[in-house]
DNA sequence: GCCAACGTTGGC
DNA sequence: GCCAACGTTGGC
């Protein structure tokens, strides 16, 4: 029987990463390096699947929003960053013998039509119990219930011909906050 | 810039 | 094992 497919959630500070840098990237893949937080790297390790795919959001974004659909292209290996000491992302604890901290190989599969902002996310009912939406969430990797993923899906058609006004104009303020992203690599 | 929420650390 | 102190995340 094959693996019913699982869906996902990855932040990033589009400052430091955003889904445009992804695009840029040979064969639009990246590695997801830099998660150092033990309950999503769980989820990088035992749960994100060759083929699964991965809502790709923009936090400390204006708005912060869900912008596009990556897909796992290689499951989980050993994050060397961590045991570098030059990296942003550096744990004196990890080694290549006991790497700790893992990570993913992500495929851009598509760049929505328009951000999908938190404020338009919480008007869908299905999203009700979404942990991105959840008051206090700072998970960097999460699981998305199927039915979620359809919702979120059904807007991005519903986007495709945003109604004047509708429009969120995504103006990036670069707050001057450096580079501290549990999530991204650059 | 503020600050609530959360995770980690370390004294005990 | 408890929990206060601290550092970080991330929306606003």
């Amino acid at each position: 029987m094959p693996r019913t497919p699982a869906y996902w959630l990855v932040k990033t500070e589009p400052d430091c990463f955003s889904i445009h840098d992804l695009a840029a990237c040979p064969k639009q893949t990246t590695c997801w390096s830099g998660v150092r937080n033990f309950q999503a790297r769980n989820f990088l390790r035992d749960g994100m699947k060759l083929g699964d795919q991965v809502f790709f959001y923009h936090s400390n974004a204006a708005p912060p929003s869900i912008v596009g659909l990556a897909v796992v292209v290689r499951e989980a290996y050993p994050d060397a960053t961590a045991w570098d000491p030059a990296d942003d992302h550096y744990d004196p604890k990890a080694s290549p013998e006991n790497p700790t901290w893992q990570m993913v190989d992500l495929k851009l599969q598509e760049i929505f039509p328009r951000p999908l902002g938190l404020d338009e996310l919480r008007t869908l009912p299905a999203l009700k119990n979404m942990e991105l939406l959840r008051k206090g969430s700072r998970l960097s990797v999460q699981p998305v219930a199927a039915a979620e993923f359809a919702a979120v899906m059904r807007l991005v058609q519903s986007a495709a011909q945003p109604s004047p006004g509708a429009v969120a104009k995504s103006v990036k303020k670069s707050a001057s906050k450096a580079k501290r992203s549990s999530a991204a690599r650059h």
